[in-house]
This record gives C-alpha cells, structure tokens and sequence, in this order.
DNA sequence: CCGCTGCATGTTTACGTCAACATTGACGGG
DNA sequence: CCCGTCAATGTTGACGTAAACATGCAGCGG
C-alpha cells in the first residue's frame, strides 16, 4: 500500500493538500488564509485533508512570497540585568498578540564591529524590523552600518540618535527619588551611579546632580557600579564607611541590595541611621531588607510602545524619529526615613 | 539620471548584485558562499557590486531553498522566573556561536490548548527545532499537538516524556541542601516547596522528603509557594511563628528571600535562630542579608546541552529520548549554621 | 431563452536562492 | 595538432506560496 513516491521525510506541502482533498492548491490557500469565496463544502473538505496529511504552512515560503516575516528581531547586549530581561518580557508580550514573535539577537561585548555584526545577521534572520536594546555609548561614535530600509526603534540610548526612540523618563525617575529624600530632611543625597557607558545611568546621574543643584545642596562625588548588586557592595563599603552619609540614592535595585549588605555588614541601621532608595521596582525589592523604597519603571509600557512605534514603521513605511518617555513612580517603603538627629560635635 | 525601473523600495536581490557585476547570479551565489573555483579578479568585483548596491542575502528564500531557517524556538511560559530568564540567556549563548539565533515563543498560561497554538505558530515561524521551557505537569496528560518531524528538546520537565531531556540535577541538589542541614545539627529540615504543578519543585520536594527518611528523621509538612519572592514571605511568616522550626530549605533563591523579610519580622535571627538554604544561586543571593547559602545550579551547562542535543537531532536527524542530568553543587555562606541549644523545657 | 453578473475554483507566474548540469576555453601529453 | 582535463562561469529548474488572471457555471432580468 505504497501510498507515493515522495521522500518520507518531506513536509507535507499545499499541493499535497490540494490533492488529497481534490482542489487546487489556490484553494487551500485561501482556505488557509481565511477568504471568502470559497464554498463551505469545499472548505471543510480542505480542513480536513489538512489535518489528515499534518500540513502546517512554510513560512518561508510565505515570507518569500509576501516579503514579510511577521517577526521582529531584539538585538541585546545581556539578559543578565533584571532591567533588560523584564523588557524583553514585555517586548515579547506586546509583540505576540499582534502576531509577530521574537527573534533574539545577543551581542558579547558592544564593540562597534560585534554591534555590526549582529545587526547583519540579524537581517539575515528573518525580521521585519529591529528593537534595539543596548545602552551603551559606544552605539553613537560608531558609524554603525545599519541595514538600509530594516525599521529600526531604540530603547534607552542615544539622545541623538535617528531613530524613534522609547524611554523610561529617567531624568524624572531620579528627581523623584533625590526630591524624595530631600524632603525627608536630608542635606543632601549620595548617589550610588550605573556604568560609565551607559546612558541610562548618565541621565540619572545628570538628573540627580540637577535636583541637588536645585535646592542649593552640596554634591557629593557619585560612585560609579556596572548594575551588579556585587558592585553595589563594594561601593557600597565605602559609603558605609563614611559617617556623614545619610541618604543614598541608587541607580538600580540591584546595586541597592549590594549596598544594603554593605550597610548592615558596618552596622549602619537603614534606615535609622541611612536612608536608601533604588530604580526599577523589580518584584524582589518589596522583600529585601529593610523593604526598599525605589522609582517604579513600567517595562510593560515601555515594551509595549517600542513594538507599537517599531509596528507604524513597519506597516506605514514611515520612519520619522519620534520620542517617547514613560514616566515612573515613587514607591515608597521602609528604607527611607528622617535623617538621624544631628550629633553635637 | 534614471538607475532602472524597479520599485524603488525593493531590497537588492542577487541578480541587482550579478548585473552590477557583469556576472551570473550562480556566481554571486558562489561568492557569498565562499566557495571555491570563482577567480580572484571575479571574487573582487562581486564583492565590489555587493556593496554598491548593499545586498543582503534574503534568508527566506535560503531557508526555502535548502529547508533551514538556523533558528530555534524557544516556548516558554515566562521569563519572570530568574530560573527561566537565565537558561534563556544560556541557550542564546550556546546557539549563537554556532550560528543559530533564538526566536521565542512566550505562552501566557499553560493550558493545553495554548501550549498546542504556541507550537503550531512556532512551526509557522521560520525555526529547525524547538526548546520546551515549560516546567509544569499540564504537558503531560495533554496530547500535545507537536509538529511531526519537528525536533524537540525538554528542559526541566516531565519525567515520562518521549523527547530528548536536560535537566539540572534537582533531586541531587535538595539532597546537599538537606544533608548540609544535619550535618549542622538540625534535627529535621522545613521546606518551603515550589508551586505544585511544576516538576522542578516535585523533585526537589521528593529528595528532601526521601533524604530526611533516609536518615529517620521527621518529615513536617512542606508549603508550596509559586516560586516568587512574594510566596515566600507568606508562607515564610507561618514559619517563622513555628519556635520549633531551627532549618528551612527553601526551592529557590527568590522564595527565600522573601522567607528572609519574614523571619526578620519576627525577630527570628538567621542563622543563629534558624538556618536557611536556598536553591540557584542567583547574583544577588550572595547579597541577601545575611548572605544566602545555596546550591548552584549551571544554567550555561543546561542550555549549552539542550542546544546541543537539539542541534544533533537536527543535523542527524534521529532523536532518542536521552535524558542528561546536569549535578549541583553547595556555595556556603551565612545563613546556615548549628542549631541553637536546645532550651531546657 | 439570451446574455449578463458574480461567485467558486483553477492556472500561471514570480518571489530569491542554489544545486545540478551545461558550456567555454586554456593547457598539456602523446 | 588532436583530444582529454579541469577550472571558471553560465543556464535551468525547483523549493512552497499567493497574487493576478482565467474559466466555468448558476441565476436572473428582460
């Protein structure tokens, strides 16, 4: 009972279909693809020769056909920072309902030649359009060799960049944060930076030296982490070390439990004696001790814009650099209090 | 000065390349390729077209052609869990160097059908094989619709499973967690377990139980959290108002972590009071306050393993259900110690 | 009952790439 | 100087799909 010649290990493709079910291989096509004009007879007959030969349609053909991939690709320097993984998640969620999945792109070390690369590639691999998500300068001297005509939308980086861009409002973030410690009565407010390279860190830094500024504070030299709650402790020792402090402001969660650490390992109470607030709210940062105080990012939004404006680009094949910032929130826990009252000296 | 009459918004194909060059697209062809037998003077000037007229290769019709698209799928059902989110970054490690890219496939809630529609659009989308990444025992008893002939890897997941499996040791690693703890002294060990339907926690769970028997000790009932930091102060709080609770073996690091607030809550100090261990070892546990002893488990060694499985079920084509076990091992730090003495009653 | 309308379905073709096969021409041994 | 060899390059066709166009047929107004 030879059922046919063809090599067993083909996947079944349209035409298969149309033969066992009797039709053209147009027909199932549109079946397929959901048109009218096909009787329902013949539609059901079609349906279900489909689901006897286990056809599932090419998408490479399909993408060769129509020019379309319905995917997008994310192009990333790490997952390993709570900030880059929750964004990815909700890049992820906001790009599947709309029927586009997620190709992932990681880059090691953001040379300019690896960015490149990976952009290539990327190009290569099958995506209708690219969300970039590294932070990092290197990005902007770089001549970067972007594909011509692949839409492209940037998170978080270059303010100078051409592309549309999508942002937490950092610069807010951080205001929120120092207005929030001033207000508790704290002369002023140390700040426990990001990386050098990053921007997301420099806004932070340039925001909280402009709301000292503002009210008058004196202002201490910041300390720069690379995000790591590793470099926050090893900062952080050295804050601890320092009597005069007494509100610290960190660049994110992560580098706020490091210093966390660092604060009880010296015997500073927090927030009796220190107070700290961190950048992101992350889901572990109502459960550090003492829960902490931090500005509230919304990945979601974030994410779900980036795909929105990538999206617009895509299907209206405009591209004008459009940019939006997403503000953030303060959330206010038990890391934060009045500083203690002065000792007389 | 007209170039040609094309739609100005096509992409260059090979034979814009071949044309410019003044050569067949055969021998583009053969120079993307890198093959052999094309002469240098020829190579150059080809190299020379394609960039003028910034060719790319389109991979649709290379993923038609020779019936690989180099991408793998990757479903999951979230990449909250810091677990997830790791081996995730771990097989984009593994997969890219060999050239691969990632593309993913979140499912929001494991119920049969959306697991099933997860597959059948990651059939659809352009991948060679498929990492599953959904710990739970919904897989199970459904009968998942898996494309025929696609292949599949298992991470952490059902035992009875007919697909190749990688896991990381889980009933190994509950084992060192619970011996660590009677060796110290403890006359039995609590365990703050994983969400129900997941498999991970099942094994976890067993081995604690079975090791505890093993060494006659009393088994006190385990409460099962859902992995995040949250349960684990829940759950965590009911511990702590238990005085003869002296060790806690929590499922992961996060459920500790929220363990840890709660004991602090109430005054139950760690680790003279009660010993905690936790499982993963995240980056930041080391920075829990007090530092989380836990056990290590190599996310980089499971991915790498599960992409290389799936990459030989791809390129041989056969797929025995192997099954890889990828051992633990116990970082110490401080949150384990003796028991307290025991107070004369 | 003729011819027009419009729906259901079939046929052709192009998308970009690359393997298989075909062609061309240079060179060298007999 | 003829023919075989081999390197360089060209030509054809197929992968699976879907748009554009073609066909066939039922129903209906006049």
């Amino acid at each position: 009972m030879v059922q046919d010649a063809l090599p067993a290990d083909r996947r079944p493709s349209m035409a298969d279909v149309a033969r066992e079910a009797g039709v053209s291989g147009q027909t199932v096509s549109r079946v397929v693809n959901g048109r009218v004009n096909v009787d329902d007879a013949t539609r059901q007959r079609v349906l279900d020769a489909m689901h006897r030969v286990g056809y599932r349609p090419n998408s490479a053909a399909r993408a060769l056909r129509n020019g379309q991939f319905h995917s997008l690709g994310v192009i990333m320097s790490t997952l390993a920072t709570v900030g880059n993984s929750r964004t990815l998640n909700a890049i992820a969620s906001a790009a599947v309902p709309r029927g586009y999945s997620i190709t992932l792109m990681p880059v090691g070390h953001t040379t300019q030649g690896e960015v490149t690369g990976a952009f290539s590639r990327l190009n290569e691999q099958l995506v209708d359009g690219v969300v970039v998500l590294i932070d990092e300068h290197e990005l902007d001297h770089s001549e970067i060799q972007l594909p011509h005509g692949l839409p492209v939308v940037v998170i978080d980086s270059n303010p100078r960049s051409d592309y549309p861009m999508v942002d937490t409002d950092q610069a807010q973030g951080a205001e929120l944060a120092t207005t929030h410690l001033l207000d508790l009565g704290h002369r002023t407010v140390h700040h426990l930076a990001g990386p050098r390279h990053s921007y997301a860190a420099e806004h932070r830094e340039k925001s909280w030296r402009a709301t000292l500024a503002r009210h008058g504070r004196q202002v201490p030299e910041p300390l720069s982490g690379d995000w790591s709650a590793e470099s926050g402790h090893t900062l952080g020792t050295t804050l601890a070390r320092n009597p005069s402090v007494t509100a610290i402001f960190a660049a994110n969660d992560q580098m706020a439990l490091g210093l966390l650490r660092a604060l009880h390992e010296h015997g500073r109470r927090v927030p009796h004696d220190i107070s700290v607030v961190g950048f992101d709210d992350t889901d572990e940062s109502a459960h550090f001790w003492p829960p902490l105080t931090t500005i509230r990012q919304s990945f979601a939004e974030v994410g779900r814009r980036a795909v929105d404006t990538l999206l617009t680009e895509i299907t209206s094949g405009a591209h004008e650099p459009t940019s939006i910032n997403v503000p953030t929130t303060l959330v206010t826990r038990s890391s934060t209090a009045a500083p203690p009252p002065r000792t007389p000296s």
